[in-house]
DNA sequence: CTCGACCTGTACCGATCGGTACAAATCCGG
DNA sequence: CCGGATTTGTACCGATCGGTACAGGTCGAG
């Protein structure tokens, strides 16, 4: 079963970073190999599907990550300036700043997507619907999906234009004009 | 030499749309040639220097589509609103609403980008740079450049959300979003 | 028609790909 | 200490990888 054994965990952990660093098709086994510290035979013990079913499981953890750390504060409608605040303050850490890109982002990307075009879409579906929920406490009128929407493109674009310039300061300035924008909202 | 012949302009075309699809490392020669209609004798009679020298031809295209249909409008401050919406304009040409993933952010992701970091720099910065002097025509004292790579970064970040969520119309949202806003500052 | 330059298809190279098989090592309850 | 289950390293598989070699085709200039 896809149990979660702390061995698997950890291994999830490095997969993903591999899969980040170098996208679903350069992650090739010999580096996720070296990354994990695990030969062949542990990964196939730990993923039996191959590199398919480690995509799934990273996929899962990060799911489970924002669920837990970004989602629920979010969705919480009795302060919704506090959960704002956490979910930039924990999209920060998370993306290093924007050192690490953002792994559902890069694995949406390419055209191996597809087995994992429902989670992917999923994932973004309910970032876009729990900011939706925290943004409409007061402002029930406006148009808050699409202020959130375009927070979490702005999010991404701020990922992809910071490494390709390597200049951190852009995701830093986007993140934090997006948080005073947001908070002007509720 | 590099020079521009018909059939490599072609070539150059085409496998442009095979890095697009699959990214770099998800590029095969098998990909490129099927896609190309090419054999390996005439790829690597264009491009002696194989896929690398493929990434650089294709990175060198766009940045003189960029250049031509987009940053030389921007540029000119006689009119600076014309410019905006004419950038608006080729930018959702170009993406086909959404359709069309951004080649230089694909390249830029993973760790392959190395050998092509300083090119993809430079087209998000000429971008950003071009932009910025499109704001300053009358707005001189605020921080253009500021606004400008954020509306960089959103572009960047729909053409990810619409391709993840498989809907077009988010690419659509934010580039008629950002049209207006750009245009009320000028 | 001949020749040489250009172009292209094909066979092939060693390396690496994702994945499998399996035996040895390890672990742990009895 | 035992013995079965779990975990691991390693050898190996066919396929495909990016790249090279080169023979033959195509073409226009002389």
């Amino acid at each position: 079963m896809t149990g979660a054994s702390p061995a698997r965990a950890a291994a999830v952990a490095a997969v993903a970073e591999v899969f980040r660093e170098h996208g679903y098709a350069g992650a090739s086994l010999a580096l996720i190999g070296a990354r994990t510290g695990l030969g062949k035979g542990s990964l196939y013990h730990l993923f039996p599907g191959g590199k398919a079913e480690m995509a799934q499981a990273v996929l899962d953890d990060v799911e489970a990550w924002f669920e837990a750390s970004v989602f629920a504060p979010l969705r919480d409608t009795a302060d919704p300036a506090a959960g704002l605040r956490t979910m930039m303050a924990e999209t920060r850490t998370y993306f290093r700043s924007g050192n690490r890109m953002c792994l559902v982002g890069i694995l949406a990307l390419t055209a191996e997507r597809d087995p994992f075009a429902g989670k992917i879409a999923g994932y973004f579906s309910a970032w876009r619907a729990a900011l939706a929920t925290a943004l409409r406490g007061r402002d029930g009128s406006e148009a808050v999906e699409i202020v959130a929407e375009e927070c979490v493109a702005a999010i991404q674009g701020a990922l992809i234009l910071s490494r390709a310039l390597d200049e951190p300061d852009v995701f830093e300035r986007v993140l934090s004009t997006w948080e005073q924008r947001l908070l002007a909202r509720v």
